[in-house]
DNA sequence: TTGAAAGCGGTACCAG
DNA sequence: CTGGTACCGCTTTCAA
């Protein structure tokens, strides 16, 4: 059988109060007694029953991270962040349960609003402290109402909710929520396709992700509103929806190319994306930048290793996992928003239209 | 206050049992009885309390993954993988508990022994079901004995332990282990270092991954078989090691580089270094492959999108992932080693030398 | 087929 | 500062 409490009470000649108190060390307790404590959960090689704490607490220490996609490397970085500042805790002062280590639990939820829910079920079941949702939500009315409920259980149930990359909440669903940090894609689109009318772009094709992303549309519409604000028209034909994956991208330049083949850019709303676009764009023998420029979004070392000059949009995302780790801890103002800027970086991959 | 099986049990007019069996589906119910308890759980919107129900039960439905780095895709596509297939069973007569669905967790080690050793332990305290340990294990005699002592305890509990790319554990260690999936990492290292011999390379630089990683050593031993197969010396000055990830690589190219201009060819240990091999050669000048060939392992989308040219090994990550997922929850033979083939992918990033 | 009741392993309140 | 002891919410015999 494995050791409980109990008898690690009973080899340190104790009360299972007391071993409590020791392993939880939020209650005064005489310092030899502690002492002997410490001992016997060495020597028995005692290990705390989660379940059962978290029954009598009613809390666990797990916390939950759901990402659209965990092969991607944008949300592995904010994953890991997150889970690296998770157990550094910003609040010295805050209760510490067995060593005050959470179980950091990365869920994948591959884009399916169905999974989503489900993981969120299952964090409730666990009672789980904390759940950060990460990235790009879905738009859907039946499913926003359906997530927005499902987190005011989880809220009232005492897990505190924080959004990470993800716009904050409207309306009644905002209230559970603990903390936001959304990125400021529409800026960040704004400033890339800026840059490219500023050059003397004006013939510009857009690849976009899943339609019914936030991410999607903020970046679609920081890329119009930098077209109208330069009187460029805005033809609907040049934007193309897809996954956020390269194939998308290499399918979407071949449609886009050869539906109009007078494109001086491509702007792709994502890293991976912009990677197809650019061997869609190889395919059709055209070189990057001199025949056609493109630009991406995210700034992953990954997408930049295979174009080192790819202009993109800088997202600082271990910097914003991290901070959504140490809010999930319980820093800072509940409630609050926090806009992440977002930045253009500028490289070689566009140049000025001949 | 969040709904109990007590508060369903009243609102069905059933006893707390008699929903409990409803909710298992693993006693006969009538179906009226049956009907009016799933009435009242949904009307009531009751969801499990996790804790509660392993405490009673002594087991969980969390499945923990541990990954040396959930930044790198290698990891994003095993544990994609698994996760997919844990919610799967292949036994369809295993006991349901609630909804049978698991909640699979993805846990950071960052390559860290102690993370490693930390995260078992939170596992062990949720009483997980199972766990997953994927990619390579560090080879440090202490570390090793403080895990398989983790794992044996793990087992004891009634968790289920599965190896998925990782060497098996041998002596009193692999006692508690249920399932092995191991890479044959050696078998494709050689395979890919003949290929280059077979073109004529002989002057051949090898960048490898830390010191104290089973893939590290096994990768290398196979480059070293294939060599002395040949007949080609073996100089040690030819090989740096490092770590897993670009920046590695790149410098390792240029020490290689400046030490032995005669080089032909460089073989990396995985993608990402070969990606920063490419980029210290081109740095100086190389073409690739007309002036040097370079080599990767894992084959891995984002490296090949970055040099689609790139000759690799290519290892099977989703499906084994998959094949874990389904191990991790009772599939296969109980102690069982599959040993995954790892396949050679010639592309054009080799050539033969002037 | 269903109900009653004894735990599962900790926590935290109340005494002492 | 320490011990005794009701729960926490669910599972699972044992009876009915």
């Amino acid at each position: 059988m494995t050791v409980t409490l109990a008898d690690v009470a009973a080899h340190a000649r104790v009360s299972p109060a007391t071993v409590s108190r020791v392993l939880n060390g939020n209650y005064p307790v005489a310092a030899a007694t502690r002492e002997r404590v410490l001992r016997a959960v060495s020597e028995l090689d005692y290990v705390v029953n989660g379940p059962a704490s978290a029954l009598a607490a009613a809390t666990s220490d797990l916390v939950g991270i759901l990402v659209n996609d965990i092969a991607d490397p944008f949300f592995g970085i904010m994953a890991g962040a997150a889970q690296a500042h998770l157990n550094a805790p910003a609040d010295p002062s805050a209760p510490v349960r067995t060593n005050g280590e959470r179980l950091a639990v990365v869920c994948n939820t591959g884009g399916s609003p169905a999974r989503e829910l489900t993981y969120l079920t299952l964090l409730q079941r666990q009672r789980a402290a904390a759940v950060i949702l990460t990235g790009g939500a879905i738009e859907d009315d039946e499913h926003s109402a359906a997530v927005a409920a499902k987190l005011a259980r989880l809220a009232e149930a005492g897990t505190r909710i924080v959004l990470c990359g993800r716009p904050a909440l409207s309306g009644p669903g905002a209230g559970p929520v603990h903390a936001t940090l959304s990125f400021d894609n529409r800026a960040g689109a704004r400033r890339l396709t800026e840059h490219l009318l500023g050059l003397g772009h004006t013939r510009i094709g857009y690849v976009a992700g899943p339609a019914e992303r936030t991410t999607t549309r903020h970046r679609l519409e920081g890329h119009r509103d930098a077209l109208s604000a330069a009187g460029v028209a805005h033809d609907p034909a040049l934007v193309l929806h897809g996954s956020y994956d390269r194939a998308s991208g290499r399918a979407a330049a071949a449609q886009l190319l050869s539906a109009a083949p007078d494109l001086t850019a491509i702007v792709a709303a994502n890293d991976t994306i912009a990677l197809g676009v650019c061997a869609g764009a190889r395919e059709r023998g055209l070189r990057i930048p001199e025949d056609l420029s493109v630009t991406g979004f995210d700034d992953l070392p990954s997408a930049t290793d295979a174009v080192p000059a790819l202009t993109t949009v800088r997202l600082p995302l271990y910097e914003a996992g991290a901070r959504a780790g140490a809010l999930a801890t319980g820093a800072g103002v509940p409630g609050g928003v926090e806009v992440v800027p977002a930045e253009l970086v500028v490289r070689g991959s566009t140049k000025a239209p001949l």
